[in-house]
DNA sequence: GGCCACTGTGGGAGCGCTCCCACAGCGGCC
DNA sequence: GGCCGCTGTGGGAGCGCTCCCACAGTGGCC
């Protein structure tokens, strides 16, 4: 590692003799160019205000010159912040999810950190193990934030972060009492509005398959078709209620038993399009005409809907809008650490297609 | 060059402020309670062989009662290795992707990351700025290796990472003479094997819908489609083959002209499952049943395939297992170093339901 | 005996940065 | 004149690690 030697060839270097081994320029060497000291430079760097204009266009002329980028490890060891936060997905959900959901949660936020020169570090946790592991990674702190893809009410991760004192955000929440920062769709309004469609196009027994209740989610789509209902002035029926789990067969299951217990229904809400294709299956197995005998509507808008056959009526939640709103919370609650924890619910939309 | 936002020099916390679990613990501490020196302690972390087992004991147990983790970034700082390896996607390309490939991807590559303790980076290059941030961040040398889900043969990426000598691997390959180390499927062998039941099938006159033919991966499935066909005695007709780019819309379009061109065909093999989609929708909407008039055949099985009417018989790429080869293949490149690449073919397999 | 090689060990040097202290220079005020 | 504060600056110290040199100890060989 002799790099004593001064390096003639700045970045003119040779056109065919590409960068290889040549050591990346060091702060030292930056403001020995720009004639100033090291501290000088790493003010103008960090665009800090108490340098003076001729200073910093020295400065800024020599980082140009030799092509200096700051070297984040040694950063790192001294301010002990990483400028790198984690994306964190249980991977158990990643199967869950509507299809487009993760790339548009990690699309949104890699938009918002575009900007910044924060890394984006992905962890996928698939059992108990790594889980633990996550845990040690997390306590020796090495990132400066945790965005979490997570819902279910008994899932640990949450609570570690909260106690490690971790600035984090969650896609979602466990509860309405959630204490730590989220962003997550309006779930219940969505559910309503889909009902209040059933209704209003003339349904008169409406059931609805929901997800598994142990995640807010879709406890949150439950509650806005009973809210629809009662303002509809319609009792609420569980008998109407089919139990499910978000997934293609928990869909069908579900929808062959309420098409028992309930041969007259008219509308189901689904709170997942694949539910509900899986239900669509269903009832046609069953002679059911969809929409004309049931009419049927999801939740997701993923693009499972647009390809079922009608092409399913859904509920979209602007999933990259939620990965960037989620991005720019953490980022805010990095450099203000200690406010306020902050929740953001973002607004659904009625997607009309043939369904219903 | 400082783009980073002004960060105020003044309070820094200072120790302590921000010390949650107070002070990790490091090395010089360990090596006190183990009463051994720092190289000791080093040795016994990095796994080197010349440690009596007398004072690997020790410091073992000291690791473990001080919950000793190293610190990266001082690590890094020395060894300028990063242990950290990026997942480079153009954004672009996520949206063409048959839906699940890209959580499959992700999800194979940290499955075989999860035994090291590399870090995956996601960074997604969304325009020409991003692009080139993203070159001077490699430059930097800020990863040990890259990942690269690219596929265009006009993409400038693999040549930068060629002439950067970073040990890398792309998902797919520009070429067949692609220098860089590839993991990539059997689009060919797919292809063939697709065409091949539906010449078996009965089907006389096959068309095809094809990929944008700048993706090596569109020229492989159309050449597996030839290969049937000439394998089978049949012409290779130019008429039936409909230039489309991977999307839905692009697969009506070129399902349309095909029907105009070729009204008799009676057999279709799409280069991507939502083309197959979209090439359904027109043959139903010019009266064609599928697949008694019309056999469709997808690419990728991805869930818009098990939920067309009728379900859709889909060539299958183990896409997960493809992450998984790739991370281990960069794995090997960066420990040994400039070892020939390497380039795995794996398996495609076809799903057979109804649509033919 | 002397000499060698080889193992295991301690600890100095130094990676590239930020932090902070000291201090020069320059007014403005008493 | 002396004193203040305020701005801009240089550079020492030190973050936690690895690398490597020096060296003690142990045996084997001539």
């Amino acid at each position: 590692m002799s790099q004593t030697a001064p390096r003639p060839d700045g970045p003119h270097g040779g056109p065919g003799a590409v960068g290889r081994g040549s050591a990346r320029p060091t702060l030292e060497e930056v403001a020995a160019l720009a004639g100033v000291g090291r501290g000088t430079v790493s003010r103008v760097i960090n665009g800090s205000p108490r340098v003076s204009d001729k200073a910093r266009q020295a400065v800024q002329s020599a980082i140009a010159e030799l092509g200096y980028v700051p070297n984040r490890a040694a950063r790192t060891l001294v301010t002990s912040r990483t400028d790198s936060i984690a994306l964190v997905v249980p991977e158990a959900e990643t199967r869950l999810f509507s299809e487009p959901y993760f790339s548009d949660i990690i699309s949104g936020v890699s938009a918002e950190l575009a900007e910044t020169d924060m890394q984006l570090l992905l962890i996928l946790v698939r059992n108990q193990r790594e889980r633990e592991r996550l845990s040690a990674y997390l306590t020796a702190q090495r990132v400066d934030g945790v965005l979490l893809v997570s819902v279910h009410q008994d899932d640990p991760l949450p609570s570690l972060l909260e106690s490690l004192e971790i600035p984090s955000v969650l896609a979602g929440r466990r509860s309405d009492l959630e204490p730590l920062s989220y962003v997550h769709a309006d779930n219940a309004g969505g559910a309503r509005m889909a009902v209040r469609h059933l209704l209003r196009r003339g349904c008169t027994r409406v059931a609805t398959l929901t997800g598994p209740l142990d995640m807010e989610v879709a406890q949150a789509r439950l509650g806005g078709y009973r809210r629809a209902l009662e303002e509809a002035g319609r009792p609420y029926d569980e008998g109407l209620v089919g139990l499910a789990d978000f997934t293609e067969d928990g869909g069908r299951l579900a929808m062959r038993e309420l098409l028992e217990r309930r041969p007259d229904l008219d509308g189901v809400f689904c709170a997942s399009d694949v539910m509900a294709a899986g239900a669509m299956q269903v009832l046609r197995a069953a002679g059911r005409r969809v929409p004309d005998d049931v009419a049927v509507i999801g939740f997701d808008d993923s693009i499972v809907a647009r390809h079922t056959d009608p092409p399913m009526t859904s509920v979209r939640q602007p999933i990259e809008e939620m990965g960037r709103t989620m991005a720019r919370l953490l980022l805010d609650e990095i450099t203000e650490r200690g406010r306020a924890r902050r929740q953001v619910v973002l607004a659904t939309e009625l997607v009309v297609r043939e369904s219903a």
